[in-house]
RNA sequence: CGGGAUGUGGCGCAGCUUGGUAGCGCACCUCGCUUGGGACGAGGGGGCCGCUGGUUCGAAUCCAGUCAUCCCGACCA
């Protein structure tokens, strides 16, 4: 490709509207351009990249026995009614109604779709195992896009799903997908670590996610991992072990004690002289519109997913003080599980308290001493509902759990029945029974893996892309067009590069050096030829984007070294 | 939806407080010069100042409404 014919235009500033590095510089070297909130164009060079993403992705589900076909993206209301989704999914699900006032959404996701497909097609267990995939845009109508390419609105994913006569058939698929997800990230040059992660919206027992882990940098999602296993697991579902609460025999009796304005954990502890884990602290959330307490270990934090989960709600958030009042007739800050006549739900962490203070929904009171059954019921129901933080233990072995932000890439769930049932999509089994499918379903975020390869390989001239995914493999420049040697030496360069197999950029248009070689780095062309001043002693230049020292080559070498380089392991 | 901010040529911004015919840098076009890390000189083109309404002799500037975008939270590939 000759830079001049490119459609691309790289930015010297970056754009007011973007946050994150992958944001800027996608948009700074060219890859796209917004149309709207989340919704971007994607020019040349990017669906270059997206393409590559592409290829590795179907040439590991197709090794996998994963068939490709492609869905709709509008689908209509009916199906989205028969598992109920229709209603549950929310505002995300985007709605829009056709000329004869007909429902339908765009489709964010097809477990629907490809359940009404194989519901049709496929009847008798003889036909079993199948795994369909298909690489589609998906549209969700996010309540924030954000991110550039990370969080968009309309995005690339491909998502697989997988239909099984029984529960070892999933395992086996479901381990299949596993494996060719750790293939398809090495191969994209991403180091991915598959964690444990609470199933959402999809639904389903057992999921994993597959994070790209950027330690401190960016991501959405934090994740806990053990130092010492392999445990890692996403905060909304990662467990711990804690180290005890300390309530050493301070308050050996239990007894009512004056705290005017006392409200905060933090406070507490002061004005009683304790460490906040000897606090039961009591928490009002809102969960589908009734409030809830949560009592947890005063050192401790709630993680809401689980929360939610252990109440089996659609939808929860914190409650303010004024709804507090207004839902419970409680006051805030002096909180507590006595004599509460709402929904409560206990941490595992408070279950061990002993002569800890609590709020006993008396104004600037508490009680200090109180003990479970003694002063105070331990509530009913006891979940884990915790966030679990490191330094805390790990669930599986002695180790203790690190933190690092990550970027979601890819999600694995074990769906089992959930959607095979509601839609009524059966098959034959050996015996003349029927029986509904078994299902799991697979995604990966190919636009986002994209974006998530920027966020963890950049520097601050621009793009380090894997070798793999870059959307051209090397650039020639020549120095100076209008030097006719350099200009014929870089033509021959090129085209023995293109014969040989390398795609290659030539850079022939008529600008000063400086400009070629900042937006070759921006841009992020792994491999750099220099044509130019060492053309006098009959060598060009050879450089690897990522650093290391600039290679004088002999000009008919040129080529071969290229694509040594290409087929090393340090671009 | 709650909290915060911003809308001025393609991009980045100033101007707004204190109303008076819209400015800078980058990019773009022409000519010259230059060619190893975003050169330089000269000339040039391009703006419904987000939109609507109001105040005023006069609004980018003041007021009201509205739309859009971005950041922080609930969502997730």
């Amino acid at each position: 490709m000759r830079m001049t014919g490119l459609f691309f235009n790289t930015l010297r500033e970056t754009p007011a509207d973007a946050e994150t590095v992958s944001h800027q510089l996608l948009v700074r070297a060219g890859y796209v351009r917004k149309l709207t909130s989340g919704i971007y164009t994607y020019l040349p060079l990017m669906l270059r990249v997206i393409k590559k993403i592409s290829g590795i992705i179907r040439e590991e589900m197709d090794a996998a026995g994963a068939q490709e076909l492609l869905m709709p993206i509008l689908q209509p209301e009916e199906l989205w009614r028969e598992t109920g989704r229709w209603e549950v999914y929310g505002k995300e699900l985007m709605r829009i109604e056709d000329r004869h006032g007909r429902m339908g959404a765009l489709g964010p996701t097809h477990e629907e779709i490809i359940t009404a497909l194989v519901r049709d097609e496929i009847k008798s267990y003889r036909q079993l195992p199948i795994n369909l995939y298909q690489i589609q845009d998906k549209f969700r109508d996010e309540i924030r896009p954000r991110f550039g390419l990370l969080r968009g609105r309309e995005f690339l994913m491909k998502d697989a799903y997988s239909f099984d006569a029984d529960e070892a058939g999933l395992e086996e698929n479901y381990q299949k997908m596993a494996r060719a997800y750790t293939n398809i990230f090495n191969r994209c040059g991403l180091e991915t670590r598959m964690v444990r992660s609470d199933s959402g919206a999809i639904g389903g027992s057992v999921s994993h996610e597959f994070m790209v882990l950027t330690g401190t940098q960016s991501g959405e999602n934090d994740v806990l991992y053990c130092d010492s296993c392999d445990y890692a697991a996403n905060s909304n579902r990662a467990e711990s072990r804690m180290p005890p609460a300390d309530t050493n025999g301070k308050f050996p009796e239990a007894k009512e004690v004056d705290t005017p304005g006392i409200k905060s954990i933090e406070d507490l502890a002061g004005f009683f002289g304790i460490e906040q884990s000897a606090i039961c602290k009591s928490l009002i959330y809102i969960a589908d519109k009734k409030p809830v307490m949560a009592l947890i270990r005063g050192d401790r934090a709630i993680e809401e997913t689980k929360l939610k989960n252990a109440l089996g709600a659609d939808d929860i958030r914190i409650a303010g003080d004024a709804e507090i009042r207004e839902c419970t007739g409680l006051e805030p800050g002096f909180l507590g599980p006595a004599g509460v006549n709402i929904k409560i739900v206990g941490d595992e962490s408070i279950k061990e308290l002993e002569n800890f203070v609590t709020g006993i929904n008396k104004a600037d009171k508490h009680l200090s001493g109180a003990g479970w059954n003694r002063e105070i019921e331990l509530p009913e129901t006891i979940a884990d509902i915790r966030l679990a933080q490191p330094g805390d233990i790990c669930p599986e072995c002695p180790g203790k759990l690190e933190i690092t932000r990550g970027i979601e890439v890819g999600n694995i769930f074990k769906l089992g029945t959930k959607y095979s049932e509601k839609m009524k999509a059966n098959f034959t089994d050996e015996n003349g029974r029927e029986k509904p499918f078994i299902m799991g379903c697979y995604g990966i975020g190919v636009s986002r893996t994209a974006a998530a390869a920027i966020e963890r390989y950049h520097d601050k001239d621009g793009i380090l892309w894997p070798m793999a995914i870059a959307p051209y493999h090397a650039v020639v420049v020549p120095v100076n067009v209008s030097d006719e040697l350099q200009m014929s030496t870089a033509e021959k360069i090129y085209n023995d590069l293109l014969d040989s197999g390398i795609e290659t950029v030539i850079d022939d248009r008529d600008e000063r050096p400086g400009v070629k070689f900042k937006d070759a780095d921006l841009i992020g062309f792994p491999i750099r030829i220099t044509v130019g001043k060492t053309l006098a002693e009959g060598m060009v230049e050879v450089k690897s984007r990522v650093g290391g020292e600039v290679l004088k080559v002999p000009l008919e070498q040129a080529a071969a070294r290229v694509r040594e380089l290409k087929e090393s392991k340090n671009v």
